[in-house]
DNA sequence: ATGACTGCAAAGGGTTTGCATTGAA
DNA sequence: TTCAATGCAAACCCTTTGCAGTCAT
């Protein structure tokens, strides 16, 4: 007899643990400098080199929907990844593109200040700084 | 990435009037979606079929630049380009990717939000809320 | 006459996807 | 045994760039 599975129920994949993805997950937590895809494959390149960049964008993908790490997305750039996986803002140097997180108090109430959503319904917001960052205030 | 900033101050070239020009900027103004280069490209075609995608780029970036439209980046997605040119915060729907217009004052004192930049001159700030649109309830 | 601007095509970057195979459960 | 995950290559989307010719100034 077959198993009712519900329609409309969302069954998500049971994940497994492979090599690829907890190496995957480890350099997220090495790298404090909020990680490109790319830096996230080099660095495990070192210890597993026949991994593929599809293999690291699809571990990143996962570990981000699981909200073991928080994909920071860039507008004009490569995504970055964070092993902080608290919601808190960042902070984009114009010249160099590096990412910094901000330290202020997250705003879970920001949408408050909206006085009209046009029936919008917000869930969420980021908020990116930009300027100049200490190095390259030195340049 | 880097926006090379001149340290020898930076001669901007005379601006020319093309045909190509005004239509692109004609265009921005009379698309209120917050239209993309492709949507530009598109309406821009309609008039004048020759035009390459590539002049609407360069022409969406001369203009951009002259602060004569805005440019709206977004994280995953093409560039939305707005005639309304003063800044102000915007909401992405997370279904459909439209772009819509949040109405809220701009915080031009956001930044003293910050309790420590940690050295980073802070110069700007963007908001990006997310969530549902109306027409994506109703689906 | 100058050089900003154009159209075209090719290249670039970041990311996703199709497919046959492998391997964790 | 199953089907999530892998590696590879190709495809994808958006944007930029090199080039030779054009046209606004």
């Amino acid at each position: 007899m077959a198993t009712v599975t519900n329609q409309v129920e969302e069954r998500k994949p049971v994940t497994r643990n492979t090599i690829q993805r907890a190496l995957v997950l480890e350099a997220v937590q090495s790298l404090h400098e909020h990680p490109t895809s790319a830096d996230v494959y080099e660095a495990v390149r070192a210890k597993h080199p026949n991994i593929s960049r599809a293999t690291v964008y699809r571990n990143l993908g996962v570990l981000a929907d699981k909200g073991e790490v928080l994909r920071v997305e860039v507008a004009g750039g490569a995504d970055r990844y964070d092993f902080f996986n608290e919601p808190h803002y960042h902070a984009r140097c114009r010249q160099c593109g590096m990412i910094f997180d901000v330290d202020m108090p997250y705003r879970s109430d920001l949408t408050e200040d909206v006085i009209d959503s046009h029936g919008f319904k917000i869930e969420g917001h980021q908020i990116m700084f930009d300027g100049v960052c200490p190095d390259c205030q030195k340049k």
